[in-house]
DNA sequence: TATTGTTATACTCTATAACTATA
DNA sequence: TATAGTTATAGAGTATAACAATA
């Protein structure tokens, strides 16, 4: 139908789709999406996900390690963090053990396999990270960082502060 | 090594999961984490998702763009975007017309009902990214925003040029 | 032959509710 | 009662292969 006419006020052609540029979450979006395809590749040629690795990385670094722990650093919901981790442990990277104190908490370690995998993993994230920043320059790199850490330290004082924490429902 | 007993070197309550901050990628994982958490929120009380708002707002600014051009973008596949645009047009939200000249082109435009809503998505954007940005001074978020676009254009630099997109098998 | 868009499908990641076992 | 972890399930988001229509 088209009763009206004016269908088009754009050029096809002349993409222009930069419109939405301005917007700061957006191109973090973006710039996010492209690191993690790229982190895909790279952790699929040891067998992991960017998630599974990154596990695996932070119980290299704290072994002991409580479930709960680790849901909290990386953000995800504890039923996740169960599925993830008993992949692990069915893979042979990953050690369960129960506390020695309270008998609900459980700790995980790396198993020699563990140990072997998160070496490869350790250098294909610095090599990642270094690929990711190479348009930037050492003071660039340190500033884009420090802000990045301001604003999440931010986002969470937001959170905790949030009335609507408490007046939730 | 170590063969059994060390079973832990640290103490749980020291959480120390911070380890791995040093890592770009994934600090950057981690705030983009938080921002599409709120994101989702926010958008939802629209009765849209983060990525249906961004559509939606790209064809408000670009009235009559084209399938292709919309998904990348939006670095997003076409089979996604296909799914995604069908959704919109199947609420009202979205006209789907057929180009004038290369009749395989597919070109879509808001309507009224959909203008409506991308206004309020667009108040909604703007919100966002100002609460998110909360922390940061107006110089601070000048500095991010400008790295985080020289980081994006680096690496879409670096996809084009890399071998491995020749040699890829 | 190459490109645009679609269909079908699968995998990763994330979220919520309901359950258990400890505390 | 509250907390740690689990099970089950659902929903976004993303990816690939195979196809139809058009160029």
């Amino acid at each position: 139908m088209a009763a009206r006419r004016e269908t088009i006020t754009r050029k096809p052609g002349e993409p222009d789709l930069s419109s939405l540029g301005p917007n700061f979450g957006l191109a973090l979006r973006l710039l996010d999406l492209r690191l993690m395809r790229r982190a895909g590749e790279a952790f699929g040629a040891l067998g992991l996900t960017p998630a599974s690795a990154t596990a695996l990385l932070m119980i290299a670094a704290n072994p002991g390690a409580r479930h709960g722990e680790l849901a909290d650093a990386l953000l995800i919901q504890r039923p996740n963090m169960t599925k993830l981790l008993k992949q692990l442990v069915d893979e042979g990277l990953l050690r369960r053990d129960g506390s020695d104190g309270d008998r609900r908490h459980v700790m995980f370690s790396l198993t020699p396999a563990g140990g072997r995998l998160a070496a490869r993993a350790r250098t294909t994230i610095d090599a990642l990270d270094e690929a990711h920043l190479a348009g930037l320059t050492p003071g660039e790199r340190e500033t884009l960082a420090a802000l990045v850490k301001k604003m999440s330290l931010a986002l969470d004082r937001q959170i905790d502060d949030s009335p609507a924490r408490n007046a939730a429902e």
